[in-house]
DNA sequence: CCCTCATATAACTCTATGGTTATACAACTC
DNA sequence: GAGTTGTATAACCATAGAGTTATATGAGGG
């Protein structure tokens, strides 16, 4: 469930034409025509994106007469950056503790350097 | 550049195989046997994923005898998370804003119904 | 040298994506 | 009620993505 609603949200960011329309979305609720005039793109394409953003929960729709206004949706947002956040904590702490190893690694390799005929300690 | 990086760098997050990869690369090095078990699909198929995380710049590859290990690359996912968190301030924000503004119309609301001949309470 | 293991590449299938144009629908204007 | 405006849908095309099997390559081990 959260993960397929994970996977939508990526792809659904992993379009520069959809991150554009997002970004003007933050300044506030636009129709479809409005976020269309930016782009050189067609209005179908535009809905279809639109649609995407829907989708993922990115977006959600009202009525304004024969508008259809769309605001942001923050909410799976703040799931993909809690995800991107909780991995890049880890991989940083591990990037250092490498780092670290590396070096030791380098200190050691000198040292065994003669001994080394096949694959040195078996993985890790 | 940096554009189309951010491209790279969803579209690869977008994957739940590739997810689950970096997720696992989180505890450190792996060659791609290794990174192949856990999944229901051939090694062909991971290796291809592994190009694309690599083509993103998520990962790189050493090489160890006949292995090639792969091991995570932070920047990328810094950046993608430095979009995300900057965009979601904005958005956030702007979600604050909106919800004053909405108290300020449903108050408005009430004193103008019975000029509006059409168009309900304006949704939500 | 030959064999085996780890990985990469080729060739193919299937489905999804991003775009198009043309058209339908829905709601307002006059 | 006729026309106009905003948006959605349909039908289509081209390309990319995720998977497959079969095969090639590259590096050690015996």
């Amino acid at each position: 469930m959260t993960l397929n609603r994970l996977d939508a949200t990526f792809a659904a960011l992993a379009d520069p034409t959809r991150r554009a329309i997002l970004a003007r979305l933050a300044s506030g609720e636009a129709s479809v025509m409005e976020l269309a005039k930016p782009f050189a793109m067609s209005q179908p394409a535009v809905s279809k994106h639109l649609k995407v953003l829907e989708h993922a929960g990115l977006i959600s729709r009202g009525r304004d007469a024969q508008r259809r206004p769309c605001r942001l949706e923050p909410q799976p947002l703040a799931d993909a950056s809690g995800w991107l956040d909780h991995y890049r904590e880890v991989w940083e702490r591990n990037f250092r503790r490498l780092d670290l190893l590396l070096e030791e690694m380098k200190a050691q390799d000198t040292k065994t350097k003669a001994r080394r005929t096949k694959r040195p300690p078996t993985k890790r």
